[in-house]
DNA sequence: CTGTTAGCGCCTTCAT
DNA sequence: ATGAAGGCGCTAACAG
């Protein structure tokens, strides 16, 4: 069993509140009773007790970060971000998966913010889709800033990429490679990153006094196996399209799978694009181009919106908007192969 | 603020002592003030304060899990997992980025133990290749778990997959297939499972009276670059192999790319397998093939088995092995395409 | 500058 | 079967 504060205070011949002083380093403490209290720490050992400390602040210090399972994004590349903002600002941070209106993970979320132990959440796309999500945290009174939101809310803090622009640029990077029948592979209806995506690419065709086709708007999922069946069907068309713009990486990987299994070459015979530039999308032949989403900094900047939120300290920005940049890879070229 | 265990026992008109035993499911309540409680339950809307029961248990009721940030795998598969399992045990689940070796991260995990606030630990290779991890654990009594650990000690439990036997089973395969020059990719020295992987591998050439060859032995650090710059080297002999086993799938990625990029058709000029089945190896063309870890099943089983241990269920197996399975897909065939 | 007194919300022990 | 008292380890509010 550790040293608590009264051994401490013991050894130091003071009192308890004299230890905790020194130890949440408020001042008023002399320096030769503050020194005999460090010694004293660190002779006995002594580590507060956080769940002590938590009982009587009415702080759990812990928040929560709201993801659906499934996507590759998520996973490795932003955890460790994640984890370092926690110890830096003194935080836990939860990681807990969340399926839209499954009730399984709507009890969870129930649990967590009645049991006190949470004290703010951020969701990812599409957790907020479910709009049990906000409707109880705000019943609750527990903060909540959204990534990428299903709906912008004036009162819910929000970060999001700007997925029209981003849209716009690729399609247009397309256009001027000189492709004219570009596919286009959406996403859920429930994820309003995907309609952002489809009028950017709508938008661009506009302007560039390209026809929009409806037959070349095929429902992807933004999953692989979405993107191979998309891209089958976008494939079957005659002509095909020279290129191919899949609304998210997962779905265009599904569409490079299908492309070499029908041996097309790519980029000489079709083009294919992606939206988020996962890591995985390098380390794919022969490379995708894609827009880049600065996942890590997105969420960095959430969740320290959210801490920003918790200790009071109001940031100027409650609604940030990042920009997407396109990166070139091998699987985009002219049409044709030039 | 929520209702406490007070303003339920002044509705129900008892005091907070039943209230107590009603919500923990306790005997000796009569039927009549159980239900009364339960009314008073639900018309305040209460919920018990974990961080005063946690504080008052001393237990957090949090167990930890160590991972080491870059791999692929230990994302979004597993953690819908993990997750479920801190439901259904009422545990929450912290992930926890670990660098072995690297002084912020053991400072963090220092004060996760030292502060109270984790019952337990999992550790995730190549996690506890530090013996810090161990070694601090141990003092502060600390219970843990190691899944592939590189020393297994007896007195530690641990979750591990068969490396030996998964990677004798592949390179019999490679074999069976009449595959005579095999490159093998390993990685880190100071993980377990790469070690044993390639004993496997020599093993089985050995039973095969293949023999073995330096030369055909690369290091790729299990990581998409090595397994890039790996290859490179292999596929540079003369006469290259007919066949690449990577250690991991990540390594294997990198040969693939590598291969493809080369301008060699895989399988037909050279077969490459990979190690773990990592969800993005079916995704990828022409498909890998690779032994399946049941990674969700390894991490859970490790997970159950802290928290039995921490809940006091002395389980009857301290140290589980797991078998792995061999996944044939589009990027192994015979040498020379038949 | 330093200490004392009260809790935070709950569970445990021991009466009744 | 029920309740009263005490305390988990800490901080807040107020005295000295």
């Amino acid at each position: 069993m550790g040293a608590t504060i009264k051994d401490v205070a013991r050894l130091a011949r003071c009192s308890i509140k004299t230890v905790s002083r020194v130890i949440n380093e408020e001042p008023y403490v002399s320096d030769e009773l503050r020194s005999r209290v460090q010694a004293a720490v660190r002779s006995s050992g002594y580590a507060p007790n956080v769940l002590a400390r938590r009982l009587v602040q009415r702080r759990s210090n812990m928040v929560c970060i709201l993801m659906y399972p499934g996507f590759y994004q998520p996973a490795s590349a932003v955890f460790s971000t994640i984890m370092d903002i926690g110890y830096d600002e003194d935080y836990d941070i939860l990681v807990q998966p969340y399926f839209p209106s499954n009730s399984r993970s709507r009890n969870r979320l129930v649990d967590l913010s009645a049991e006190h132990r949470i004290d703010g959440f951020v969701t990812t796309p599409p957790c907020d889709a479910d709009d049990f999500v906000a409707d109880l945290l705000t019943t609750y009174r527990v903060p909540l800033v959204q990534i990428n939101p299903f709906n912008r809310i004036d009162t819910v803090p929000f970060v999001a990429g700007d997925d029209y622009q981003g849209a716009y640029a690729l399609t247009e990077y397309l256009i001027s490679l000189g492709h004219r029948r570009i596919g286009f592979l959406t996403g859920p209806r429930n994820m309003r990153s995907s309609g952002d995506r489809l009028y950017g690419y709508r938008v661009a065709l506009d302007r560039h006094q390209i026809p929009f086709t409806d037959a070349l708007v095929a429902p992807s999922e933004f999953t692989f196996d979405g993107g191979c069946t998309a891209a089958r069907l976008l494939l079957g068309q005659d002509p095909p399209p020279t290129a191919i713009f899949a609304g998210n990486d997962e779905a265009a990987f599904g569409a490079l799978f299908t492309a070499q299994e029908q041996g097309l070459r790519v980029p000489d015979e079709l083009s294919i694009c992606g939206y988020d530039d996962l890591a995985f999308s390098r380390n794919i032949w022969p490379g995708l181009t894609t827009m880049h989403q600065p996942v890590e900094e997105i969420v960095e900047t959430a969740t320290r919106l959210l801490i920003a939120i918790l200790k009071g300290k109001e940031p100027e920005r409650r609604q940030v908007i990042v920009s997407a940049r396109l990166v070139v890879r091998g699987s985009s070229g002219p049409p044709g192969g030039r």
